[in-house]
DNA sequence: TGGCTTCCCATTGCGTCACAAGGGGAGAAG
DNA sequence: CTTCTCCCCTTGTGACGCAATGGGAAGCCA
């Protein structure tokens, strides 16, 4: 009833997306549906997902290339580049570092007087 | 060297100031002290905490009132209101949930074909 | 007295991004 | 031939983190 509160997804979607990647081509559809079923809660909207992807191709992330998903239909397939390689291992470690530094702070005491 | 990447701290803000409110009232200048110790790298800036506080204030979440601080200077302290206090606690548990979402996502193995 | 530092408040403008809404095309299935 | 599913995309819009900027008042030091 309330609004709900701000997207938390923002800052990680792109790490989940090249997590999707990580093991080879998927199609922009299948990157959402993984997504979907990995977290169990994060619906991505296509409206969410394609401007992502154009972002992580234009960072050099990812390369597109067309082809023909399972069910014969032309989609296209994206797939880590060797920056993308590297840019996701690092991404990976700065969120769980800053997961944790939050954490940390959620879980802390009062402020400690000078 | 490289552009850092994206500013994580989008949507966690608000819950760790509210955090900082959660043991009795602080000022803007001793919230963003809090987090940067509290969190041990997250160092918030004037201009990304008094929006933020202003925000909060106006969802009716934090109340201010001006006073004198512990240097004897005048400042607004913010205070949790009863509603903030249940927005705390219910934005707790939704960050907790979407980390550990993610989290999954992140360990999780491909793709299970249909 | 004058200048400097620390503390504490605030705003403006910018760029980024999640997202809803809207549009399209092509295979499959009835 | 209609409808469904799959798969692509763009255009707004609002939200937000942040750098830059400005100001004012207390305290210190010379």
């Amino acid at each position: 009833m309330d609004e709900l509160d701000v997207s938390l997804l923002r800052g990680t979607l792109d790490l989940l997306i090249l997590k999707s990647l990580s093991w080879g081509p998927l199609h922009g559809y299948a990157v959402a549906e993984w997504i979907g079923q990995a977290t169990g809660m994060l619906r991505v909207g296509e409206g969410t997902l394609y401007p992502a992807l154009h972002r992580l191709e234009r960072q050099g992330l990812v390369e597109a290339e067309w082809g023909l998903s399972e069910n014969n239909r032309t989609a296209k397939f994206y797939r880590l580049s060797r920056t993308g390689r590297r840019r996701f291992s690092s991404a990976s470690t700065s969120w769980h570092d800053f997961v944790e530094a939050a954490s940390r702070a959620l879980r802390a005491g009062p402020p400690v007087p000078v």
